[in-house]
DNA sequence: GGGCAGGTCTAAG
DNA sequence: CTTAGACCTGCC
C-alpha cells in the first residue's frame, strides 16, 4: 500500500488508503476507546494520544497529528503494513466468507495495548458495547491522566495497573463495572505483581492462552480477544453469542453446542488467520442480526 | 415490568 | 470434566 502523506494545518492528509473503513475498524467491536463526532468523523484514544480521523473523497484526514506520531504510533496501530486484500481472499473460504469479507471490507485489526485490553475485554462480559464504553470512559476519567483537549473537549488516558490496583471496591463500581468490578482489581494487583505481560506477549499463542486464563475474570472469550486485540496472536477464534450464532444457523446447523468445538470448528476453517476471519464474520453476523431469534 | 446483553466463576453431578 | 445458576445494570 502506498501512501501520500501531506502535511497540514490541523494534522495530516493521508491518500491512498486501501480497505480501510472508519466504521467497519472501530465498530466491530475491537475498540472502545473511539467517539463518532458530528461531521462523522471518529476520534480515538491510544497509546496516550487523541486522534481524529475524516474520511474526505479520496483521502482521510487524521487530525491532531503529525508525520513523526504517525510514523511512530498510527501507522503501526492500524496494521497499514499488512495486505488486507490478500487476508480476504484467505478467508474466502466460501460464499458466506466472501459475502461477509465484502460486508466488513474496511475492517482492519488494531494493535492495541495489551494491559488496556485486558481490562476492557473482562469489563465486556455479559455486557453491551454503549456500556463498555461508558464504564472504560469514566475509569479513564477518574483514575487516568489528562492527556489533552481535542475539540474543547478533555480526554484521559486509561489508568496503568498500579493506578488501577489501589482503588476500593466502591470507587471503581461507581464507573459500572458492577460484578467485575473484584476480577478488575485483582487482575490490577496480580498484573502489578507478576509484571509478566510483556512476557505472556512473548509466549505462543497456546502459552499466553493459559496465561492470561490465570487471571480473575479471563475466560476462552476474553483471553482470546485480548490475545487477538491486544497481542498481535492472529490464529485465535474468539467466541461469542454473535459467532456461535453464525456458525450454528450456517456451518454445522444444531449439531455442535459446546463452545470449545466451535472454537476448533472455527481454527480448522481459518487456521493461522481464525482471528480475522472471526471478525469478518463477527461484523457481519452482528450487523445483519443474524441467527438472532 | 420481565427479559436479556459481545462470559466467567462457582458449586454440584 | 461437564453443566446449571448467579452475577449488576441499562435499555427495550
Amino acid at each position: 500500500m502506498k501512501l501520500y502523506i501531506e502535511e497540514i494545518k490541523s494534522g495530516l492528509k493521508i491518500k491512498g488508503l486501501v480497505d480501510f473503513e472508519l466504521k467497519n475498524i472501530f465498530e466491530c467491536g475491537q475498540c472502545f476507546r473511539w467517539y463518532k463526532e458530528e461531521d462523522e468523523s471518529y476520534t480515538v484514544i491510544a497509546f496516550g494520544k487523541i486522534l481524529n480521523i475524516k474520511k474526505e473523497l479520496d483521502s482521510f484526514i487524521f487530525n491532531n497529528t503529525n508525520k513523526r506520531d504517525f510514523e511512530d504510533i498510527w501507522y503501526n496501530y492500524f496494521d497499514l503494513d499488512r495486505d488486507y486484500s490478500e487476508i480476504k481472499r484467505v478467508v474466502s473460504v466460501d460464499n458466506i466468507m466472501k459475502e461477509a469479507t465484502e460486508f466488513g471490507s474496511g475492517i482492519r485489526i488494531l494493535k492495541q495495548e495489551p494491559w488496556e485490553m485486558m481490562i476492557s475485554f473482562i469489563i465486556s462480559a455479559r455486557n453491551s458495547i454503549p456500556n463498555i464504553k461508558k464504564t472504560i470512559e469514566k475509569i479513564s476519567q477518574a483514575f487516568g491522566k489528562k492527556i489533552g483537549e481535542y475539540n474543547g473537549v478533555e480526554y484521559f488516558s486509561f489508568p496503568t495497573a498500579k493506578e488501577l490496583k489501589v482503588i476500593s471496591e466502591e470507587e471503581l463500581k461507581e464507573c459500572g463495572t458492577s460484578f467485575r468490578t473484584k476480577y478488575i482489581l485483582s487482575t490490577a494487583k496480580k498484573v502489578f505483581e507478576t509484571d509478566n505481560i510483556d512476557l505472556i506477549c512473548t509466549q505462543e499463542t497456546k502459552e499466553a492462552r493459559e496465561s492470561l486464563m490465570e487471571f480473575s475474570g479471563i475466560g476462552p472469550k476474553v483471553s482470546d480477544c485480548i490475545l487477538l486485540f491486544g497481542m498481535r496472536k492472529y490464529d485465535v477464534f474468539p467466541v461469542d453469542v454473535w459467532v456461535y450464532r453464525v456458525i450454528d444457523e450456517v456451518y454445522t446447523k444444531g449439531e455442535i453446542k459446546n463452545l470449545e468445538k466451535i472454537r476448533e470448528y472455527g481454527i480448522n476453517m481459518f487456521g493461522g488467520y481464525s482471528g480475522f476471519g472471526q471478525q469478518y464474520l463477527f461484523y457481519y453476523a452482528r450487523e445483519k442480526g443474524i441467527g438472532k431469534k
